[in-house]
DNA sequence: TGGTTTTTAGGACAATTGTCCTATTGCGTC
DNA sequence: GACGCAATAGGACAATTGTCCTAAAAACCA
């Protein structure tokens, strides 16, 4: 069974699932278990602590970010196209995001708060944004501040997030992001 | 002993912090006790469970909250210069910040996860917040759009307290502070 | 001082946690 | 069909969790 739905690659589909609607710590064993339906005990065949498991899931979700920002690289346009892309998110996540947030800062915030390991592993996925829009801030004639500006968009991103799920305001995400838009129209406008 | 520093206060007063540093499920009641120098069982004579704990923190933070926004209200100045007050939280806060992140925006998102039933209360911390601003707001002109623009800079200070904590960046925050002034100071002159 | 109430310590409790072990099943190859 | 390895189930395990109980101590008041 070395297919993608080998019982390993549904265990980490299961957690990356569960990490994100009920936090890593949060989530036990059996929750996982119950899911694959597998028996308890037998996950460390496949992992040996918890700790692999959040790292395949880790892993995985990296593995998703590139191939997602890869399509948009490819498919996207022209780069302020592609950013548009990035700011969509919250549109087309909107009701999963409201009801848990955005997956990447709240497992940041999470690890974090655990002082866990796999912190550093975590933040690599806001790294990987962070570097995919400076690179389109830069084809967009704007390479001296083009990492403050993809800072500056992520941070955006991650507070309509975190409204978004504390106050579950669909009409608050959707002006947001029109902002959001505006203020890339003016940053292209600067650049020219 | 009916002062502030009674027992029951001082409880409150580690559980806030612990919960600030290492999330509400993750402390457990050794570690308050040990912060305390108090016998685990003995809780249970000042709180009924858990969760009784965290509704006492939750009614701290409002409290305190609420004490600091009146606070800049009586000795903020003008409007603007008290919107300031609450910008001026990031870099005044900025090394637990980066260590902890928002204590507002991880407490908040960690009960979303859990599903907690005080999600609510807590929830009320980001709306105290959200209404002092847009009475600013109202007071420098901006009545017809001051929630938008309270939501808006609420949106903007979580964004950068969540990047911040995932980079650890103390520069990061400056900028986005003076951003934050920057767009504050045009918000003004739209409304003049 | 004596008695009553408030406060405390310390342990018992069941449930759940992550972890580990072993016996058994299932599948592929000769 | 028999063998060998991969995969699984199910339970044992110590530790930790929140919770509860009871006896002793402390504080208070007469």
């Amino acid at each position: 069974m070395a297919d993608g739905t080998s019982r390993r690659n549904k265990i980490i589909e299961a957690a990356d699932q569960l990490f994100y609607e009920r936090g890593f710590e949060h989530t036990s064993f059996a929750d996982i278990a119950s899911a694959v339906k597998i028996s308890r005990g037998n996950f460390y065949y496949h992992f040996k602590a918890k700790d692999e498991i959040l790292d395949s899931v880790i892993v995985r979700r990296l593995a998703a970010t590139r191939e997602m920002l890869e399509r948009w690289e490819r498919e996207g346009g022209d780069p302020a196209s592609r950013i548009r892309c990035f700011i969509n998110i919250l549109i087309a996540n909107r009701t999963k995001i409201m009801a848990h947030g955005c997956p990447v800062g709240t497992l940041t915030a999470e690890l974090a708060k655990l002082d866990h390991a796999a912190q550093a592993r975590a933040g690599e996925l806001f790294t990987l944004f962070r570097d995919w829009l400076a690179r389109q801030f830069c084809a967009l004639g704007r390479k001296r501040d083009a990492d403050r500006l993809a800072m500056h968009l992520l941070a955006r991103s991650q507070g309509v997030a975190s409204l978004a799920n504390a106050f579950h305001d669909d009409g608050f995400i959707r002006r947001e992001v029109e902002q959001m838009n505006d203020w890339l129209d003016a940053s292209i406008r600067d650049a020219a």
